[in-house]
DNA sequence: AACTATTAATAAAT
DNA sequence: TATTTATTAATAGTT
């Protein structure tokens, strides 16, 4: 009637089952991806592909946009990001005071175009991040201690929320 | 000693209840994730910012190659980058974003220092100043016509698994 | 962080 | 494939 101990963690092989129970743990677990989002105001992109090559998804704002929140975060800490499609981006520090003023200057003449609005979202996230990754940094090395994780779950330290 | 009804589907106001509650769905989640993953041989990717915006990351391969996958699926059918009007004064918005992003990146390889860091807290302003201008300003264009905006995805996209 | 009363998810049967 | 049911799993609130 049903099943008589924990469900073991391995590969179901029975293939009517397996396909059953791919179904309702799929919905499961989108479900619990989705209200994770509304729950707390998270940003939640999600995506599965099934042996047999389909995809399913669930993105609170966009799969792209997360991805690339993602990738200006750092992507795990490593694999940085490519396509800028502008100048070097080595480490010139120096000349980062010029570029910050440049984008500070635009973002002040710039803002009488609703076209905007949505880059300017995206801009701020991805300074929102800079700056966070900045502080951890700081912190890190206030304290001394090393290593953050592998490819599992990132677990940053500390909390801090935003609104109410 | 426990809830009493049924969780309710909203945005938790309660700080500390929150703060509490989404750390411990957070590893409901990505257990599920994880489990989902290794029963059904499924290639998953999970990503999550909190509100905060910090990033917990969950691949059973990686994330980059599973977003690789899915921009090589189609990526949800579209969702290409956009046109919008880049106005040739200054400064466009798409190349502002790689700048930015050049940015973030920067402040990732460097040990960026207490006076990149105020640079930083000073561009974040400007452009959450220049975010809340624009807004208003749409308020206002919608008080005089009738446009209707908004491009919020916010539903899960799932598709059917077909076989007999 | 551990405990417990409840609700939620879900495996198997129908 | 959808519904039902027995059982385990997740989790909100407390301590």
């Amino acid at each position: 009637m049903a099943r008589r101990g924990p469900v073991e963690l391995r590969r179901i092989e029975d293939r009517t089952s397996r396909q059953v129970r791919f179904s309702k743990r799929r919905s499961g677990l989108f479900k619990k991806a989705f209200e994770f989002g509304l729950l707390y105001d998270a940003e939640v992109a999600l995506l599965v592909f099934s042996p047999a090559g389909r995809l399913y998804e669930y993105a609170s704002s966009s799969i792209e946009d997360t991805y690339d929140r993602y990738q200006a975060f750092g992507g795990a800490g490593k694999n940085l990001n490519e396509g800028g499609a502008s100048t070097n981006n080595g480490g010139d520090p120096s000349n980062m005071q010029s570029r910050l003023k440049e984008i500070a200057s635009w973002s002040l003449q710039n803002n009488a175009d609703d076209a905007d609005a949505n880059e300017l979202e995206k801009l701020e996230k991805l300074l929102t991040d800079a700056l966070e990754n900045i502080k951890s940094k700081k912190m890190l090395a206030q304290r001394n201690s090393g290593a953050s994780g592998g490819n599992s779950t990132i677990s940053p330290r500390e909390q801090e929320e935003g609104r109410s």
